[in-house]
DNA sequence: TAAGATTCAGCAAACGTTTGCAAAGCTGCC
DNA sequence: GGCAGCTTTGCAAACGTTTGCTGAATCTTA
């Protein structure tokens, strides 16, 4: 069917080992039949097999991507640049969606191991790191990207939640704000546990007493942030601020609030957290923080492409925390 | 290092030819040493090597999805649709990012080609279809999903792109608009093509005279849709109506006429293509024509998962072009 | 009990590469 | 002309599977 190094070989009259070694440069040639080699292959339109390469050399320079859903807004730009990266590297990349559920990531995992991935990249929803680390095969190659498990002694890199949260939280106390809602989801235990720590943190250097009452979870919807504000206005309780914990959830507190009778930032100032696209609308301009989706996927990308190029030699995990980045706009 | 089948023999004592037997379940092999087989593969932690599987059966359980854009917010729903589907058969998808250049097009399918994947997907910019169709692996399996080029023979699945246009301008004559512009992107011939097909017809139907000038081309980004309608606005080219080749467009378009101190839809109507998630924003309240993304994305790869098991004997192509829908908002 | 049928297991080749080792061919020198 | 030393090539094993063929063991039946 599609011509393999033998036939090759055989119309160059060599043997299959000599055409092996002339297509991939290594020493031991004579220029004369590399050139003929080389150009017996060209005309009869020769494509390594990936696969066969594969199984001697044991790498598939190809990496798995794990997310949770594509179709959510904050991820596009994030896979985007780890494929931009690994593609230039000559790699390829599986991309798997766990929809949010753990189950559905261990089984991506698993998936992948078979294949034989060289590494694997991850924006993980578990919430111990042994959950999903246990799965892998032996010394594999793993960055976590975004979102990552506790007690890991893997590669991350992320923003650094609890800066990015307090930041926002502190935004709206400067603009006078004291009872400040934490809209989250459940869906990322670290990422929750990081943002509301965030949320503490600034509440309490600014003598701001912490009200549980104001602590409300959900999912990373913005019909989820919609129905929970609302249920919180419903209560009568108090408020004259909201930090969401991303801007799906957020956008929703806004048409929440506004549907409720209140005025956004008048009445209740709204911050959310990730500045997805739509976030700098015309017609939205919701405040948040900043996450470089694009760098992080970049950045992880290529420390993925450390780990791989040193093969095996000891395995310094890198943590890089990017720098959050307060971006006031109308909701505040 | 990781088990193979040969240390599962090793273990259980018996050739590893009746192990792979047994772990597959192959007929010959007796209920006992199966078992036994099986408590041992489970005990040491086996995981078949896809790779090797791959050698021996030319077959990888793997294909390869290439757009433009991940980005773009019109792809990622696609991507989820194919993955979903494709992921429950047992498949896993090699994501490729053509950033809308015939060349890294291309450059993806050799790399797929060499990863021996079992078919493509592919949203293709490609005009002719001998741009594309000539560098792939004599008979693989391939699957057109919601763009395609010219002249093919494969399987395609997409919106009915003329009859979609057809239903936007409609829309906006039926609202008494009879100075229609028609703002478009170079990047994908062949939708641009069908897009201006039905833009016309619709017109010629109505008895409104085509006017050249309020033909325009840029590319597929909200930017783009702002550039160019200023440009015509201010060339002083009177116009009540703009149809604009998708949603991004639309969009800009929309502040563009805004900036100019213009009203939508009171002094000019907008409708967009392709009803991305932003469109129906209650900020933003687009008319659209609707495409069912997710459903493109999975009924493509139902196509490629009929291909995919007939292996070899006669593929009938499938052309499916599903029903575009009038999404009527605030914008005209 | 013998012959035939049936069940179970092993051998070895194959998939398309890479690569260590050995052999063959060539060069130049004494 | 013989031989050392280099360059060029070939042989064969290996990567981890699947599978056709063959042989041994067990079972059935008359």
């Amino acid at each position: 069917m599609t011509p393999t190094i033998k036939d090759i070989a055989a119309r160059a009259g060599i043997s299959y080992a000599t055409v092996s070694r002339a297509l991939n440069g290594k020493y031991g040639v004579s220029p004369r039949t590399r050139e003929r080699v080389a150009a017996i292959a060209r005309e009869m339109g020769y494509r390594p097999n990936a696969i066969a390469q594969g199984l001697v050399n044991r790498s598939t320079k190809t990496v798995g991507l794990i997310i949770p859903d594509i179709s959510n807004p904050f991820f596009p730009r994030l896979v985007l640049g780890v494929e931009d990266t690994m593609m230039d590297a000559g790699y390829s990349v599986f991309l798997c969606n766990s929809n949010w559920k753990l189950e559905r990531e261990k089984n991506a995992l698993l998936q992948l191991s078979r294949k034989q991935v060289d590494g694997i990249l991850i924006s993980s929803i578990a919430a111990r790191a042994e959950e999903i680390e246990t799965i892998l095969p032996p010394r594999i190659p793993l960055v976590y990207l975004s979102s990552y498990p506790q007690g890991t002694a893997r590669s991350c890199v992320s923003l650094d939640n609890i800066q990015g949260a307090d930041l926002a939280v502190s935004h709206l106390l400067s603009r006078g704000r004291r009872r400040i809602a934490f809209i989250g989801s459940t869906q990322e235990p670290h990422s929750l546990a990081d943002r509301l720590a965030g949320y503490r943190r600034a509440l309490e250097r600014a003598g701001v007493p912490l009200d549980e009452n104001l602590i409300i979870l959900g999912e990373f919807r913005q019909q989820s942030g919609y129905l929970l504000i609302r249920r919180l206005l419903n209560r009568g309780i108090l408020l004259d601020g909201v930090f969401a914990e991303n801007d799906l959830i957020a956008m929703g507190a806004v048409q929440g609030i506004l549907d409720s009778g209140r005025r956004v930032p008048a009445d209740i100032s709204v911050i959310g957290f990730d500045d997805i696209p739509i976030a700098s609308h015309r017609e939205i301009q919701l405040s948040t923080i900043h996450q470089p989706k694009y760098r992080i996927g970049r950045r992880a990308a290529e420390i993925m492409l450390r780990l791989l190029t040193m093969h095996g030699d000891s395995h310094p995990a890198e943590h890089a925390a990017l720098e959050p980045e307060l971006i006031v706009r109308r909701s505040t």
